[in-house]
RNA sequence: GCCCAGGUGGCGGAAUUGGUAGACGCGCACGACUCAAACUCGUGUUCCCCUGGAGUGCGGGUUCGAUUCCCGCCCUGGGCACCA
C-alpha cells in the first residue's frame, strides 16, 4: 500500500460529510460526553497553525469517546459579533455582516481540511437573530431578577416586590447599589417611575450612573477585563474614567459563589488562581468615623486591619467621593476643586503609570476617631479609588506603605501600633508582632487584635464585620453597532423590557456605523428605532461577551424556535465534560459564563450552575521569526556572519523566504515588498545567513505557518499528529516545520506494514507490543498526554516493522488505536482490512494483561548507586535468590575491589544496589 | 511587591507512590540503495582530560539510591496590583 494523504483526506472527509457520521444522537441510551472548544472569532487573518491545536486535542478525545461507546456532543460555531468587523465597516462602509460571513467561510474551509469530527448540524453564530433572540431573552431574565442574600440565590423580582409591599426594606437582605430604603406605605405610594428607579437598585440587569472605562478612540465604554494596563484590549487605545448612565450586570452578587464554585471544578491551579485574584476577596470591617462638622453624618471606611485603628493619623477620600464637596471648608475649597479637576483629567493609564508621584489636597475637615474621639484630618487623593470599598480609607502610615509615602510627602504624623520594623525607613506592613499604643489591644498579636477590634467595633455600634470583593459589576452597554440590541424600551423615560413575542429585536440598518452628531450610539441613526407600541428603544448594544456566555447551551438544541434549548436536551447533555481553550479568557469569558450559569440555575432554567466541569488551556504555538541585518541608513543586507561589528538593524523577513539552512531567498525577498526592491547584498553572491528567534506567531512578525499549506503538502493526519507530538498540550512550544518528517515517516511506515499482513494468528511478541500500546493509549487519553501517545505508536510500529509479517487482527486493532489521532489513514486501513462502514464507532480494543507478562527481568546492578552491569533473572525468583545470584556474579568481585559488601538492596522487579565500603 | 506554573542533550521533549536520566522525533555524522539527487533503509549521537569521571537552573540536606522529597537562592512565563 502506498501512502497518498491528499487522496485519503478528500475521500474520507467526503464520506463523513455524506453519511453525517458525527451527528450526536438524541434521545440516546448511551452515556453522554460533551467536549467543547472555545469557538473562534472569525478574523480576517484566518487560522494559523497555533489555532487548531486545541481543536485537534478535543477532536482526539471526541473520537476516542465514540470508540468507548459514548454519545458525543462535539460542536463548533462562531463568536461573530465584535469590534474588528465593525472597525472595518467604519472604514469601508461595508456591512459587518458581509465581512463576517466571508471570514466564516474562510474559517470553515480551513477547519474542514483538518478532518474534525464536528457535528456541523449544530453550528451557531452569535450574530444570527435566531441565536441572539435568546441572548436577549436571557437579558430579560436578568432584568426581572434580584439576588436574595437570605436564600443565597437569584429570585424573580416579584418576590422582592411582595417583600417591599408587605414590609418595605425591613428585614430585606439583597445585593444592591445605592442606598435603597422604604416603608410599605412609601412603596405603595411610589408612582411608576419611582418604583422602577427603586427596583433598578436590585435588578441583576440594571442601569446606573457610575464611573466607567470610556475609550474615546473606540467610542464606547469597556468592562474591566477589556482594559489592559489602562488601554483597550482591542487596539490599545487610551481609556479614561468617566461617570455615565450605563447598563450593567450585577455579577458582584455572585462573587462568593463564583469563588466557592472553583473548588468543585477540574481546572488548572493557575486558572483558578487567576479567577480568585480577579474576584479579590478580602475580609475586614467597615468602620464609621463621626463628622462633627456635619450633623448626623459619618465617614465610612473599609479596612482589613482594624487592629491598627489606634495608628490612624489621617483619612483619605477619593476625589470622586460624593461627600467631598460638603466636607471641604471654604478656605480649602479652591485647592480641593483644582485637585479634583486635575485628577479627573488623568487617564487610567497615567494614573497607573505614575503611582510614585504623590498628590492630594487637604479638605480642611476633621473626623473624630471612633475610639479616642481625637480629631483626624481628612484629605483627598487619587490613590484612593471610588470603585472599591467605600471610596474612603483610614490611613495608618506606620503599617501601610501607601499611607506611609503620603504621610512623608505631606509631613503628617506616623504612629506605630505594631512592634517591629524601622519606621524611620519604611512602614511595617507585616501582619506579625504585638500591638502597642493601642489601649485594650496592647500585647495582642496582630491576628488576635484584628478579631478583638472587630468585636469591639460591632459592640460599640461603630461598624460591622465585612467581606469586600474587588470584582465590580460588569458594564453591559456598548455605544457600538455590531452587537446584540438590548431589548429595552422607554416609557416616559422609564426602562421596561420588550414583550417576549417582540424578540428577536433585530439589529436595524443604519446609514453609517458611527455615533450621531449628538454623540448618540449608531443605533440612534436607525429609522423608527422604536418598539411595536411606538416606544423609543435602547440604543446601546451588548458587549462581545454576551453571546459567548451561554453558547454551550445552544449547541444542545441549536434549531429550537421556542426556547434557548429544550429542557430534556439540557438535562441530558448537562455540563460540558471537557472544555478546551486559551488561558487568555480567564477573567472575561470564563467568569461571565459561570455567572450566567449560576443565574440560569437559580431561576430554574438549567440543572447545573457550573458550565465547564473540566477545563484545559492549550499552550501557544510560537513561530520562529527570521531577521536579516541591514546596515544602518543603507539598502545593504548583510549575512549575519559577515557583520564584523558594524551597526545594523534587524528586519523581519517572511519565513517563506528562508531555506532550511536559515539562508535568504534573495529574489523572493526583493519581490516581497517594494521597499526591498533595490536591496543589495553582502556578500554579493554567497549565502545570506539570517538570525532566527522564537516569538509569538503573528502576521506582523511574518512567522505565520498556515495549516492549509501543511495539509496540502503532508496531509491532515500529519498535521494532527505533529501538533500533538510537539509536546504537552498545555505548554507553549515553537513550531518547526522540519520536524514534520518524523510523523510523515511514521505514517508511511504504517502503510508499509500493510504489505506484511498475513492471515496467520498473531505472534506472542506482536501481541505484547499491541497490548503495551493499548495500555499506554488508554492512560494517555485520560491525561490528554497525546505527545506520548504518538511516541508509543511509533515504538510499536518500529517493533512490528522488524517482524517479517503481522497478522490482520493486530492491524485491525491498531487501526482503531490510531483513529482518534490520524482518522483518515485509520479509516483507509480499516476499509482495506475488510471494514464495511466507517470505523468511527467500532469498540476500542480490550486490554488483555496476560500478554504483558514477562518471563524474565533484566535487573540493573548498581554498586554504591552506579549501574555497572545487568543480570537476567526469571520473574519467579525471590529477592534472596537475586541477591545470591549477584553476589556470585563474576563481575561483582571487580567492583567490590577488595572492600566489604555492607548491604545488598533488592527491589523486586526493579533494581539491585550493592553497598560497598 | 504578592500569587501560580515551569527550568532536563544542538532542538521539541520522555521518565516523578524515590529505583538503568535522555524514550520518541528533529538535526547532525557515517554507511547502503542510486549515474546522481530526492525518497527509503541501517549505524552512531549528553558532556569531558574517555579501562574512568561529571551530569536534570544554582547551593545545601535526607537516603543504599534524588530529575522526583526538604531548606535557601537564581532565572523564565503567566495572573493580580495605590484594592485599603
Amino acid at each position: 500500500m502506498e501512502y497518498r494523504p491528499a487522496e485519503l483526506d478528500a475521500k474520507w472527509q467526503a464520506y463523513w460529510r455524506e453519511h453525517r457520521t458525527f451527528s450526536a444522537e438524541f434521545p440516546s441510551d448511551k452515556p453522554k460526553f460533551y467536549v467543547l472548544d472555545m469557538f473562534p472569532y472569525p478574523s480576517g487573518a484566518g487560522l494559523h497553525v497555533g489555532h487548531p491545536l486545541g481543536y485537534i486535542a478535543s477532536d482526539i478525545v471526541a473520537r476516542y469517546k465514540r470508540h468507548r461507546g459514548y454519545n458525543v456532543l462535539h460542536p463548533m460555531g462562531y463568536d461573530a459579533f465584535g469590534l474588528p468587523a465593525e472597525q472595518y465597516a467604519i472604514q469601508t462602509g461595508q456591512h459587518p455582516a458581509i465581512t463576517t460571513e466571508a471570514n466564516i467561510a474562510r474559517y470553515r474551509e480551513q477547519l474542514d481540511r483538518i478532518g474534525f469530527s464536528f457535528d456541523w448540524g449544530r453550528e451557531v453564530r452569535t450574530c444570527n437573530a435566531d441565536y441572539y433572540q435568546w441572548t436577549q431573552w436571557i437579558f430579560i431574565q436578568l432584568f426581572h431578577a434580584w439576588f436574595n442574600e437570605a436564600s443565597g440565590k437569584a429570585e424573580s423580582i416579584d418576590t422582592l416586590i411582595a417583600h417591599l409591599a408587605a414590609q418595605g426594606t425591613e428585614g430585606l437582605r439583597a445585593t444592591h447599589h445605592g442606598d435603597p430604603a422604604c416603608t410599605p406605605e412609601e412603596w405603595s405610594n411610589f408612582d411608576a417611575a419611582e418604583r422602577e428607579a427603586f427596583l433598578q437598585q436590585f435588578r441583576l440587569a440594571f442601569r446606573s450612573e457610575s464611573v466607567v472605562n470610556w475609550c474615546p478612540a473606540l467610542g464606547t465604554v469597556l468592562a474591566n477585563d477589556e482594559v489592559v494596563d489602562g488601554r483597550s484590549e482591542r487596539g490599545g487605545h487610551p481609556v479614561v474614567q468617566k461617570p455615565m448612565l450605563q447598563w450593567s450586570l450585577r455579577i458582584s452578587a455572585y462573587a462568593q459563589r463564583l469563588l466557592d464554585g472553583l473548588d468543585s471544578l477540574d481546572w488548572s491551579d493557575s486558572m483558578k488562581e487567576t479567577q480568585r485574584n480577579w474576584i479579590g476577596r478580602s475580609q475586614g470591617a467597615r468602620v464609621r468615623f463621626g463628622l462633627p462638622s456635619i450633623e448626623g453624618e459619618a465617614l465610612e471606611v473599609f479596612t482589613t486591619r482594624p487592629d491598627t485603628l489606634y495608628g490612624v493619623t489621617f483619612m483619605v477620600i477619593a476625589p470622586e467621593h460624593p461627600m467631598l464637596a460638603s466636607l471641604t471648608t471654604d478656605a480649602q475649597r479652591e485647592e480641593v476643586e483644582a485637585y479634583q479637576e486635575a485628577s479627573a483629567r488623568r487617564s487610567e493609564r497615567d494614573r497607573q503609570a505614575d503611582t510614585k508621584t504623590i498628590s492630594g489636597a487637604f479638605t480642611g475637615a476633621y473626623a473624630s476617631h471612633p475610639f479616642t474621639g481625637a480629631p483626624v484630618p481628612i484629605w483627598t487623593s487619587d490613590y484612593v479609588l471610588m470603585g472599591y470599598g467605600t471610596g474612603a480609607i483610614m490611613a495608618v502610615p506606620a503599617h501601610d506603605s501607601r499611607d506611609y509615602a503620603f504621610a512623608k510627602h505631606f509631613d503628617l504624623p506616623i504612629q506605630a501600633v505594631v512592634a517591629g520594623g524601622d519606621l524611620a525607613a519604611e512602614s511595617y506592613d507585616a501582619k506579625e508582632g504585638a500591638l502597642v499604643n493601642s489601649d485594650f489591644l496592647n500585647g495582642l498579636q496582630v491576628k488576635e487584635a484584628i478579631e478583638r477590634a472587630i468585636v469591639e467595633v460591632e459592640a460599640r455600634g461603630l461598624g460591622e464585620r465585612r467581606v469586600q470583593y474587588r470584582l465590580r459589576d460588569a458594564v453591559f452597554g456598548r455605544q457600538r453597532y455590531w452587537g446584540e440590541p438590548i431589548p429595552v424600551a422607554y416609557r416616559d423615560g422609564v426602562p421596561e423590557t420588550l414583550p417576549l413575542e417582540e424578540l428577536p429585536l433585530v439589529l436595524p440598518a443604519v446609514d453609517a456605523y458611527l455615533p450621531t452628531e449628538d454623540g448618540e450610539p449608531p443605533l440612534a441613526r436607525a429609522a423608527a428605532w422604536q418598539s411595536r407600541e411606538g416606544l423609543p428603544l435602547e440604543t446601546t448594544t451588548m458587549p462581545g461577551w454576551a453571546g459567548s456566555s451561554w453558547y454551550f447551551l445552544r449547541y444542545m438544541d441549536a434549531q429550537n424556535d421556542g426556547a434557548f434549548a429544550a429542557k430534556d436536551k439540557v438535562d441530558y447533555w448537562n455540563q460540558v465534560d471537557l472544555y478546551v481553550g486559551g488561558s487568555e479568557h480567564g477573567t472575561g469569558h470564563l467568569l461571565y459564563s459561570r455567572f450566567w450559569g449560576h443565574v440560569l440555575k437559580d431561576l430554574g432554567h438549567i440543572p447545573f450552575a457550573e458550565p465547564f466541569q473540566k477545563l484545559v488551556n492549550q499552550g501557544m504555538i510560537q513561530g520562529i521569526s527570521a531577521f536579516v541585518h541591514r546596515l544602518e541608513g543603507t539598502q545593504t543586507y548583510v549575512s549575519s556572519d559577515a557583520l564584523q561589528g558594524r551597526k545594523s538593524q534587524r528586519i523581519h523577513v517572511d519565513v517563506r523566504f528562508v531555506n532550511e539552512k536559515d539562508e535568504l531567498d534573495r529574489d523572493g525577498f526583493k519581490a516581497w515588498l517594494p521597499e526591498f526592491a533595490q536591496a543589495t547584498f553582502e556578500p554579493a553572491d554567497g549565502p545570506i545567513k539570517l538570525d532566527r528567534e522564537v516569538e509569538k506567531m503573528s502576521k506582523s512578525k511574518h512567522n505565520v505557518i498556515n495549516p492549509d499549506a501543511i495539509c496540502a503538502d503532508h496531509g491532515a493526519d500529519a498535521l494532527r499528529l505533529y501538533e500533538m507530538f510537539l509536546g504537552p498540550l498545555e505548554q507553549s512550544k515553537p513550531w518547526d516545520t522540519k520536524g514534520l518528517s518524523g510523523v510523515t515517516g511514521f505514517l508511511r511506515k504504517v502503510t508499509r506494514l500493510m504489505d506484511k499482513r498475513s492471515a496467520d494468528a498473531a505472534s506472542k511478541d506482536e501481541l505484547k507490543t499491541l497490548h503495551k500500546l493499548i495500555e499506554k493509549v488508554e492512560k494517555d487519553m485520560e491525561n490528554l498526554s497525546f505527545n506520548t501517545t504518538v511516541s508509543a505508536m511509533m515504538i510499536a510500529v518500529n517493533e512490528w516493522s522488524g517482524q517479517t509479517s503481522i497478522s490482520t487482527s493486530t492491524l485491525r486493532e491498531f487501526a482503531i488505536l490510531l483513529s482518534p489521532l490520524a482518522p483518515h489513514l485509520a479509516e483507509e486501513l480499516w476499509e482495506q482490512l475488510g471494514g464495511a462502514t466507517s470505523m468511527a464507532y467500532v469498540p476500542f480494543p480490550v486490554l488483555n494483561p496476560e500478554f504483558l507478562v514477562e518471563d524474565a527481568i533484566q535487573y540493573p546492578v548498581q554498586f554504591n548507586g552506579k549501574t555497572r552491569f545487568f543480570v537476567e533473572v526469571p520473574t519467579t525468583n525471590t529477592a534472596a535468590e537475586v541477591e545470591a545470584l549477584v553476589r556470585a556474579h563474576e563481575k561483582t568481585e571487580g567492583y567490590v575491589d577488595g572492600k566489604t559488601i555492607r548491604k545488598v538492596i533488592v527491589v523486586p522487579g526493579r533494581i539491585v544496589n550493592v553497598v560497598v565500603g
